[in-house]
DNA sequence: CTGTTAGCGCATTCAC
DNA sequence: GTGAATGCGCTAACAG
């Protein structure tokens, strides 16, 4: 038998032969609703599955209890668990999550953010893709949400030509204390691999770098730092890069590329961490289950996400849209593991 | 200066003093409108970012052009996974995605449920947590979907109790497989441990163990599996149930699991591959950088999300809604890496 | 060429 | 107690 796929209350209305407002009524239990009828209209809607519909409540209420999660790479379990972060607080709130991946395109984002502009949600929280340079051309985008009144929360990368609620790691600190760690473990021959050249937060981390380097002595020199590209050749570009023989420490800013390099070395014939010690920017089970285990910077990215999402929300539920944006910097832990040297081995 | 947050044609309207409908028209660049009032309104709507506003499309064309996603874990890489390929084909074909994450819980299942029927979403793709015996109670949410008309499809974990398009793993053969390749490297002492029993999934791939085994002269024991709940304490579990000495082969039904069987074997002094081989159903890069690296089956995340938005979506932009539903199988592919022995090794 | 009317589904205000 | 009218923002059919 085919029923009908919508009921709607006019339906509903028609099969009593009473006005679509009274049923309305006797749904939401309004006291100005008899008492006999409103029984039978409620059982009636109870047996018949009735739901109102969402969209048509949205249109009303000039809102949709959701909001637009936009992260560039839905693969890197670092946003994997901003958003599982984001989800648990949107959920507790009554909101909904339309997850959008901008897959590292710029284009795509402003595809997105005009999207989100059209009033399919409240409020937006984003982890843009353009690193500075390429961000003037295309903040019109964010400017546009923004002057549409739609509350915005950037985290991670941010950047400081958009005024709105942000949620960052504190990455100088993150660099100085991994720094410090290799020093205090003995190490002072260092290098960075960086896999994400250019962007503001990896030159944050080699600041801290810098300056861990700099409180005990050392000189910093560029050389020290490896960019590597998404389709290079990390092992040919390492070998021409670093001289292993003198190195006793390398600082990672992503997770597979950790582990990638540890490869290499282990395949060179160093011994991790006796000859070189690894410390990656991690978040996954990955740098736990590796042998050695990775000593890594944990980034928080499920914290990073339910910071973002109270802030979102109670951006979207404030009566009064002040002006008074907040950054809310996120430490970073070291977790200590098997891939540095224990402490009680050098003193510095 | 604070603009006006939300323009919208009837604004537009009454600043040009013409009606919302001239409005309308002109701004979808309709013939029936005179050139140079036109123009000036396209020229107003561009300036001032004019948007039409989605929610009242939306109600107007009883579509939100979105599909709901439902998976149980999104810290599961493998349903991270299907997310991208969802992700993917539905960007392409012009939807939005909204996700919702149950947690293993059916209690919250039912509420996104719930919420999936009241017309937000054109379509719904869903990886169930429940079990076949708690769908019994709760069915009724499947139920309503479809009796609602909103297009419906599952993947991975399915039952036989909902008629709906499918995308499942052939998880039968994927235990056949893996069970294949132990007895071809000459490993005929196997077990199994399972960190999701009483899963039909589980039992599928089972099935397929006792068929290889079976086919190979070799009686199933159920001594030889070995079932792991979350709260286990699981070198306890395995050292109860199995005995080392005599095994040559170890089967593992999920990723974290496969690499903390490995540590466990390490731990009491085993060596993989050549003491006892391990394969893993793993879908993560976790697989790929412990040592040794694991021979995997892989069951193609991205290819499944992939199949069920294209299934859906063609189902929800069909005119007609028939019943002729299709259950589509995903082949899993076995990656031999260094967890097992070389084939080389033994005949059988 | 432009405007009026109607309706998507719902809740609310105000008459009766 | 019940219902008609209004409007959320938009488009489409129909008048003028």
């Amino acid at each position: 038998m085919v029923s009908m796929n919508k009921l709607t209350l006019k339906a509903i209305a028609s099969h009593f032969k009473v006005s679509v407002s009274t049923v309305s009524k006797a749904i939401n239990d309004s006291h100005e609703i008899g008492e006999e009828l409103k029984v039978r209209i409620q059982k009636y809607a109870k047996q018949n599955h009735y739901k109102p519909n969402r969209v048509a409540l949205n249109l009303l209420n000039r809102n949709t209890k959701t909001i637009g999660v936009v992260i560039p790479n839905i693969l890197n379990y670092f946003f994997v668990q901003v958003l599982y972060g984001i989800e648990q607080i949107a959920d507790k709130r009554g909101y909904s999550i339309i997850t959008c991946s901008t897959n590292e395109s710029i284009e795509k984002e402003a595809k997105i953010l005009d999207f989100l502009c059209s009033g399919a949600v409240d409020g937006v929280i984003i982890s843009t893709v353009a690193g500075e340079t390429q961000l003037a051309d295309h903040i019109g985008h964010f400017r546009e949400l923004l002057q549409k009144q739609i509350p915005l929360v950037m985290f991670d990368r941010v950047t400081e030509k958009i005024e709105c609620d942000k949620v960052v790691v504190d990455d100088f600190e993150a660099g100085y204390k991994a720094t410090k760690h290799f020093l205090a473990t003995g190490c002072r021959d260092l290098a960075i691999v960086n896999p994400i050249a250019n962007s503001p937060i990896g030159n944050l981390r080699i600041d801290g770098f810098k300056k861990a380097l700099e409180e005990n002595g050392l000189v910093f020199d560029e050389e020290m730092v490896v960019p590597i590209g998404a389709e290079d050749d990390m092992e040919l570009i390492l070998s021409l890069s670093l001289d292993f023989q003198k190195l006793n420490g390398i600082l990672v800013f992503d997770e597979i590329t950790t582990v990638k390099v540890m490869d290499i070395l282990r395949t060179k014939g160093y011994s991790i961490p006796n000859d070189i010690s690894i410390i990656g920017f991690t978040n996954g089970e990955l740098s736990k289950y590796v042998t050695p285990s990775v000593t890594m910077i944990s980034q928080h990215g499920r914290h990073i996400g339910e910071k973002s999402a109270s802030k979102l929300i109670d951006r979207i539920e404030a009566k009064v849209h002040e002006d008074d944006f907040e950054t809310k910097t996120i430490k970073t832990s070291l977790v200590v593991r098997g891939s540095t040297l224990p402490l009680e081995y050098h003193k510095c």
